[in-house]
DNA sequence: CACATACCGGACAAATTTGTCCGGTAATAA
DNA sequence: TTATTACCGGACAAATTTGTCCGGTATGTG
């Protein structure tokens, strides 16, 4: 469904969003990687994307390390991660693959994926990394097996 | 969303099925990399995949070529064909690559991703490659631009 | 049989994604 | 100022996907 690199991405800003919501701590690229499961020299890359877009910010030195800013965990949402990392392509290709489906000239899944893509995209842009947080905080989610 | 490998598999089967059933005309490799707009050795392995499946049928030799019988055009759905290319990831995979992911340990957006799972599953289940050909005969869908 | 057609199968190559390594840079503290 | 910490950035490598080439095999025709 998504790339490699954007589900690293969601997992370590999901992890990364609660520790900041319920602790306002700073967590370390080792940390991350070994809370999410992810290969740690990869995970950064990511994050590095992610900040350069400011879904995400960094501190470095001692006590260094990525957190998120009250507003970061109000108002980013999946959507925003997942346009970062893996572009549009999930989110308004055409199933087929056919460059130019539309309306005017639809391939012949194009009205049956329709409805799904729709619901797709409003589920991505619901959720914010916050509320994601408040899941794992309260045990109903998990990053990790 | 889905691979090349499946992109170019479906389109093809499509337009196999349509000249099969529209007028009983067996089609060659040739003809449907035009009419699909892809690389032609490339979906030549697509094709034999289809066939060793039993997804689709060929026939050697002059006059040979690739058809769909008339219980491939009703029966193939386009699940098995996504199935036979891509395997099992986008149908059952967890959205963030939980290796694990299930009600008994769910990722965060596990219950927000399953109606549009389930949903898209249905929605290739019920499609038959007849019926998209139907489409494409009746002028309702394009194979590409 | 000889020949032409068209799919089959394996090897190979290019492109993309995934993953690693290492020196550089900024920040903090003693 | 010096040392340490931890992110940054570029180069590099492995794996996967995408795409190509070519000889082999089966089939139909004369």
């Amino acid at each position: 469904m998504f790339s490699k690199a954007c589900e690293y991405g969601i997992r370590a800003l999901i992890y990364i969003g609660q520790q900041s919501a319920d602790f306002g701590r700073r967590v370390g690229l080792r940390d991350i990687a070994a809370e999410i499961d992810s290969p740690e020299a990869f995970t950064a890359k990511v994050l590095q994307q992610l900040v350069r877009q400011q879904l995400l910010t960094s501190v470095k030195g001692p006590a260094g390390g990525f957190e998120l800013t009250p507003e970061q965990l109000r108002t980013v949402t999946l959507r925003q991660v997942v346009l970062a990392i893996d572009g549009p392509g999930m989110l308004q290709g055409c199933a087929l693959g056919l460059p130019q489906c539309s309306a005017k000239q639809p391939c012949p899944m194009h009205y049956q994926f329709l409805p799904i893509r729709d619901q797709l995209n409003e589920l991505l842009r619901t959720y914010t990394i916050g509320e994601l947080a408040g899941k794992v905080h309260e045990g109903l989610g998990f990053l990790k097996q």
